[in-house]
DNA sequence: TCATTTATGCAACAATGTTGCGTTTTTGTT
DNA sequence: AACAAAAACGCAACATTGTTGCATAAATGA
């Protein structure tokens, strides 16, 4: 699974970034940098920024931010690649402001938006409010 | 004009913020720290990030935040004050990827996003591509 | 004008992320 | 299986961005 995902996107298998993909497998929502440092045992901060830098230039993960220094990072859909981060076109992120967790959710019926004289390449929308455990 | 905002904000009316404020007003689109820094004389660091916080808390100012390390702030509406930013539900960002401007653009029909189970409270829209005048 | 409250400016610090570089590991090819 | 090339690792040092504490100064309401 893990293997098989790197080599996917053409990433080096290399056990560092094995254990990396697998904190992110394992998570269910985004996690911070913090977060993946939590469950590494030991590592090199420097190796882990370049491994989640590579992970985002491959189109294994993407970044999610929002206001408030909020930065997390996700897993992608499959089909993302370098040249194709598509997931800004399918799915939407949601901020729980009761768990603070981050969830990727995929919309059937993603909304178009036209803006008059301007060109629109790709949507991104978030959403904040209280998530279905919460609730 | 600017006196009247500040007061309007009930934020106390300094020099250094109305000079702050008065970037913010000769600007057409969202502006970085760095750029308000390049637009002053002579400054504080400390002093200025405490203002755009302040202006931020009272709904004067609201940070708008992409991937890729990009943050910038914008005048709020009217209507803004520290208990409401209603401007994520009036108004979306876009972010042009020829000159990189942002700019907060005002839609009438804003997408209703429903959940299945979440509580949606405010949406927030970001949009890239191309602006009406790089086009 | 005066007292209270808030903002300013300095120093020091904290968090987050990057660059350079020599060494090690991975990979595709012999 | 061994080897060479390319890429990743790990260390040190640095860069950027933002914050806290505190003494002084300025703005506001009475």
């Amino acid at each position: 699974m893990i293997e098989k995902l790197l080599k996917s996107k053409k990433l080096r298998r290399t056990p560092f970034r094995k254990e990396v993909l697998g904190v992110f497998l394992n998570e269910p929502n985004a996690i911070s940098v913090t977060d993946i440092e939590a469950r590494l045992k030991q590592f090199d901060r420097i190796t882990l920024y370049r491994t989640i830098k590579s992970f985002i230039e491959n189109g294994l993960i993407h970044e999610i931010v929002m206001p408030g220094d909020i930065k997390k990072l996700a897993l992608c859909p499959d089909e993302c690649s370098s040249v194709n981060h598509v997931h800004t076109t399918q799915h939407m992120h949601f901020r729980c402001r009761m768990c603070e967790n981050i969830f990727c959710l995929n919309l059937h019926e993603f909304p178009e938006i036209n803006i008059p004289r301007f060109k629109v390449d790709s949507i991104e929308i978030q959403g904040t409010g209280i998530c279905n455990i919460c609730l």
